[in-house]
DNA sequence: TATGAATGAGAATTCATTCAT
DNA sequence: TATGAATGAATTCTCATTCAT
């Protein structure tokens, strides 16, 4: 809102990374507001600060924008999970740590899933376009298929589990409640973002997953 | 060009009933297709075979024919759920009975995820306007209730499990998965929705949830 | 508004004068309120508790109801003019009457204000197309042509006044100051509809009038 | 068809100031023909020669592009008033040169008296969001104080006249006899208009007021 | 690198009017 | 006499995008 580097045009030089970047951050904040299709190019002009033209220069069209946002935004998903150094924590800590790390990563930024929402609205049509994103995502299954591996043979988790299939369960376990609250609070006309309802819910997603994985 | 009254006027007789139906199919079909925002009035008339201005003269406006639509999206699940009469079937075969089922809704309508998607973009602002939602949750919340209490006291099911809880797990499981099968599939480089993938995912999910609720 | 007979249909019995007048009573306010290209059927139909499609039963289309609208309300304050038997009292008390009626009759009756206003947009396109409207006004002309007459023999009155010009005069006094009192209070940022403005403005424009006539 | 920028693209260069009063005099015209109500943005377009979209870029929406006019118009009469130097002349010079220019300018401006009737159908909606329209009028209402002091302390006006209720009699007698002399025409069965009678109404008027102002 | 001016193709919504009973 | 259903033609306003500098 109240950047000043927008104000004039003094305080904008001629700086092309910043210029890109603030036009990411405002297409983001846009596209999570507005989704892809309610998302307005004046508004976001507006919001980075700059002028509509310019978004034009830098980004081809209001979809290969969109394009950049979501890859942006998976790349920062993908690279705090790396930071998680999974393999290098007990199995079933590496677990509760995962649950933990996407429950807060949704919490803390909300336009992700909205912006996932978005693309597959869209059938991943977007996406479908990239040519880094799934190499983006090896090294998680690996992480995964590690953790899940050393549990096995540690004689704590069940055998033959899918670290694709339990990635998506953690996902969405998390994704569903948070990117559909609005939705579940008013049909179940309860309270689902408060601070104790934050925490019943991480305890039961870490119990439903772990009552799963950890052998008797 | 393609005017539907120029088909032919005896294919559209004056029946209102069958006339808002056609309205609320078409809409469901253009809505799950584009989105609120992405929706066009005019291919919803289109669709359903009528004049533009009747959708006007029997639903308000592009938002509250949105609303009546999503309310008979509830109105449907909710009604096959009742059909499933869980409570007359012992615990774990109720709680596989709903697991399946929801991943099958899903399945069936998948105009539905994408109705609970665009309430959700939109912060479920119109179903908050509706009067009728939230009664239509509670038979929901009270069958999952009796299944996990009648678990419960025969010794099967663990304590303590929260209906609401369980029941955003259960559909998160297949919501996500579903719901966003295109970009899964395409960050993970790998089909989700083939009949063996499927039937993967559902024993998958089955036995995430059941592991966690039978006690050893 | 809240008009009993509006509300079943067994209240509405065919009644073709009650009809009428409902739905000239309905198109008068309507008309009043929003202006001709303003006004909408389908409100005139709801505030004369009638089906739309009576109106057009008995009124051709908006145009003919408008001027329908028009003539009744010449008709109605003309017919109360000539109630005045200015013939019989003393010329300047015929002035005095004549100013204070029309004054009076435009505050109890704006939407006759507005109604001319409209059909000038109009360019009097609807009265042209009316046949008894020009008859309507013969009486008037005579009747102040009289007063002026007898003023004059009596030495009160200075001679070579024109009736017509000096009706078009009394009107405009109090048409002005009444039809357009909403900006002329705002531009001169001051009530002019009080109590006290009104005794006010009749004063004036008694004095006005009557110390042109008047000789000394 | 008739598309302006078919006709040569050099014919509108980039001049934002020219567009703007393009615009503004397009719609004077318009709105003066059609009212608020039935003036077209589509026509308003075509009469300034410009994309209908760029009336919505410089002037937000039909109704503050009226108001707009509406302002300018108010400054053309009130800056031509305040060029007649009422002060300097003496006062019976003063009255009949403001009737006569009054008069005069409405007769040269037929779009403001359409104009103001618009704007009191619409209760001064528009006027009342201006910010500057009373300001523009207080030299106004103070010349005409001046004008009536001089008057009576010069022993030719009467005492007591209240320069607003003069001025709004002064330009009721000219806007009425205008304004609706369509409808009065056709009542009244005789011609308004013609240089004849406009002379005579001059006359009348100045007569009235004259007549009233100045004591024997 | 950066921008204010300008636009064509739609978008939702409105409206007087007619149809069928 | 009376009405609910249905419609074609506008109408205001929007939007991504391009032009000229």
């Amino acid at each position: 809102m109240a950047r000043a580097s927008a104000k004039t045009s003094e305080t904008r030089p001629r700086n092309a990374d910043r210029s890109q970047k603030d036009i990411l951050d405002a297409a983001l904040a846009e596209f999570a507001d507005y989704g892809l299709g309610g998302a307005r190019m004046d508004r976001i002009a507006e919001r980075a600060g700059v002028n509509k033209r310019l978004i034009y220069y830098y980004f081809e069209s209001k979809e290969s924008l969109f394009l950049a946002v979501l890859e942006r935004a998976y790349e920062g998903i993908r690279s705090e999970e790396q930071a998680l150094n999974l393999t290098q924590v007990e199995p079933v800590e590496a677990i509760r740590r995962l649950i933990a790390f996407t429950w807060n990563y949704y919490i803390a930024h909300p336009e992700f899933l909205t912006l996932l929402n978005s693309e597959n609205l869209h059938r991943a049509r977007h996406l479908k376009q990239s040519t880094k994103i799934s190499a983006m995502h090896s090294p998680l299954v690996q992480t995964l298929a590690d953790v899940l591996e050393r549990g096995h043979k540690g004689g704590i988790f069940r055998a033959g589990v899918d670290p694709v299939q339990l990635y998506i369960s953690i996902a969405g376990l998390s994704y569903f409640y948070l990117g559909n609250s609005h939705t579940l609070s008013t049909i179940f006309d309860r309270p689902l973002l408060g601070p104790k309802a934050k925490l019943e819910r991480l305890s039961h997603m870490t119990d439903l997953v772990l009552g799963y994985l950890v052998r008797d």
